[in-house]
DNA sequence: ACTTGATTTATACGTACGTCTAATATAATA
DNA sequence: TATTATATTAGACGTACGTATAAATCAAGT
């Protein structure tokens, strides 16, 4: 295995533009006019589309390397085991997704000046980056925003979800804290559970909602993130004015 | 060798383990005293849980039938093949999930009359069902919720939701219309499925929850319901006092 | 009592999986 | 230029998968 910067891979994710004619030669050995990261990302982007079509054991390294138009072994080659595929394959795109959120943060922060950011705002800070990448980024965040989506609730997910966004995940639970002082930590982690589920449920695109609204299509980004935005501002607002002792 | 060879069963006479303590006999055939309906129901109750713990892709039938105690073929037997198998771990449930809701909300109507059902009526006739079988049901219905949650931004999972639980959640959302006149349905069903990915959250038990609130074990359900019920009502209520001109 | 069907054990088949090794050709470096 | 490192092709290994088949044994109906 070979140890280098992710610095290029993340820069990619901008775009890849020229998108060169596969399949060069068929000789073995290292090609002619090869481009090693190109070929990482092309693997990366493969497996992030399947990973989120099938899940981590129903699609296999194969199916990837195919997808890429690699042999079986060049993923492995890059990547290591699948796991580790499969990490990276999270880890690239996390880290572009938490800078978004805080520079989020920060410029509410400064808007805000030394009061609490209000409710609104912070939930705004924290959905739309994910939405809105989602929705216009390049095809590979849809692809990851359902993925991550599919990795909420299980085992494996949780794992890889702690490792990458509870840092972030902490930041704002300070935040809605300081906005929401007379409610327990507890309870504003609840909320912020479900403002995170309901966030992950409207990028996985299953069409459910579609369907139980009877809408030919799926609503415009800008929609979802408002009524989101505007549903649980309300819910958080509410577990203030609430007497738990029923 | 396609031959079947004596050889090998000799080797399998002498290879005979000890007993297990369930196994009447370790003879073929129709057992004497057998109970067929509680041998499905091991098997149902193994996959279950594996299912929900590995994912469908995760989980082999090997797994359910050494889990169940069978033999590998007794599964396919019994359920035919993996996908029948699984879809019946979600009906036996499902059936009864959708009983209790309806049974709920049949008791709001009643309670309420002519009038519309209050929110948190509705929320709670949702919720409160699945969160507390799962909390002190039988250990399988844990294991359900756990399984619900893990399906639900899956392909296959949507698929199956929609084939279980689409009519009831069409009669919940009648209900929200009708107790909120004003909103659109497409902005009903945003809330509707936000409260679904919350609930389904809560009782995936992930732990993030905990982790994140710096709590040393989950909360009761009954605290838990509460929260979920007001933070979703009052998000209700905001989406009829929000004007979406922008 | 006899026959038929249901449920189990035991075993096998063909495929796909993740991983590994070897060979080879270019790139990078000294 | 000589040498090492890197990226690719090609093939194989051992295991596990879902499924199928045969035989054995008991239950149930006649």
């Amino acid at each position: 295995m070979k140890e280098k910067s992710t610095a290029s891979s993340v820069f990619l994710l901008e775009g890849t533009p020229p998108a060169p004619a596969r399949k060069l030669q068929g000789k073995p050995g290292r090609p002619k006019g090869g481009r090693p990261d190109e070929t990482r990302d092309r693997i990366l982007n493969a497996a992030e589309s399947l990973f989120a079509d099938r899940g981590y054991d129903g699609a296999s390294i194969r199916d990837v390397a195919a997808a890429a138009d690699v042999q079986i072994n060049a993923v492995g080659y890059h990547f290591g085991p699948k796991e580790d595929l499969f990490d990276t394959v999270i880890a690239r795109r996390a880290a572009v997704m938490e800078s978004l959120r805080l520079d989020a943060l920060a410029d509410a922060r400064r808007a805000a000046g030394e009061a609490p950011i209000p409710v609104e705002i912070l939930v705004r800070a924290y959905v739309r980056p994910f939405i809105e990448s989602a929705d216009h980024g390049e095809p590979g965040w849809r692809n990851y925003a359902a993925l991550m989506g599919r990795l909420a609730n299980s085992p494996l997910g949780t794992e890889i979800i702690a490792r990458h966004y509870d840092d972030t995940a902490r930041t704002y639970l300070c935040e809605f804290h300081r906005t929401l002082p007379g409610v327990e930590l507890e309870d504003i982690v609840d909320g912020f559970s479900a403002m995170v589920a309901a966030m992950l449920g409207i990028c996985a695109n299953t069409g459910r909602r579609e369907r139980l609204a009877n809408a030919d299509r799926a609503r415009a980004a800008k929609k979802s993130i408002d009524v989101l935005v505007s549903f649980h501002a309300a819910g958080f607002n509410a577990l203030s004015h609430t007497n738990w002792r029923t």
